[in-house]
DNA sequence: TTTATTATTGCAACAAAATCGCATTAAAAG
DNA sequence: CTTTTAATGCGATTTTGTTGCAATAATAAA
């Protein structure tokens, strides 16, 4: 199943690198530089998650953020690092800080989704 | 705003003490000894949260769990500790570890919400 | 015990985030 | 240019959670 280049991939793409944050669908959307369909900019955004062109944090708003990946590879998504949620521009950003973590004995830990939530910088 | 007590507050607490781990709505629903609407049991579950009773987690699958608070103070819920969601029975729990971390300069830390997905002692 | 007050409930409607079915469009391979 | 099928648009659907409102019932007051 070979991908296709098309003007929506393009689109999201240039929204998310321009950002250099995670952003929500709505944010994403709210930002294109051409008119998409909504289920597609969803679809999108899915295929680059699966082809470890982004990766996807949910946060405590209950909505899915995408960040372009910066040290993921193709093959596995290396998020074992925190993330900044602001709640003032609602954008999350991948922090440098990796994550320490142990779990009881017996556990079987696969995947960390680790976020602070407050103001950024700009919103602070 | 005086609490009452109602079989329908019992229940559900009921449920949440059994488990001993933070538990959906939908899993709450299920396990209940006696019938209560749906509405019900979601405000239930937010007048505990706002009574410091329950905490609420929200885990990458985009659902709010509830769990009994134990170091819970009513005024402040403390909750700077890591979860550990299982993917196997749908559960999530309290770890003892607390969560480190810094943020960066200027930007203003309000709350974390630190989940570790994987598979739990039973589950592994 | 009886009555009054109003927190809580059930039910249906609603809202928001995300997905899905399907016919149509358009990349890109030949 | 033709063929193949990935990607799109559009509407319907699913999932999670909230809300309006009339009916019910816990609790305080009489
Ligand atoms: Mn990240
Ligand atoms: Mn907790
Ligand atoms: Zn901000
Ligand atoms: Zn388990």
């Amino acid at each position: 199943m070979r991908r296709r280049n098309t003007p929506a991939k393009e689109a999201v793409l240039e929204v998310l690198k321009k950002a250099g944050k995670a952003l929500n669908h709505e944010t994403v959307q709210d930002n294109l530089s051409i008119d998409i369909d909504r289920a597609t900019v969803y679809r999108v955004l899915n295929r680059f998650c699966d082809d470890g062109i982004l990766h996807r944090v949910v946060a405590e708003d209950g909505k899915q953020y995408f960040a372009v990946c910066s040290k993921c590879d193709s093959e596995k998504h290396s998020d074992n690092h925190f993330h900044f949620r602001c709640t003032g521009c609602n954008t999350l950003e991948c922090l440098p800080t990796p994550v320490q973590f142990t779990v009881p004995d017996g556990y079987l830990a696969e995947s960390i989704n680790c976020i602070i939530n407050g103001r950024c910088k700009n919103c602070a």
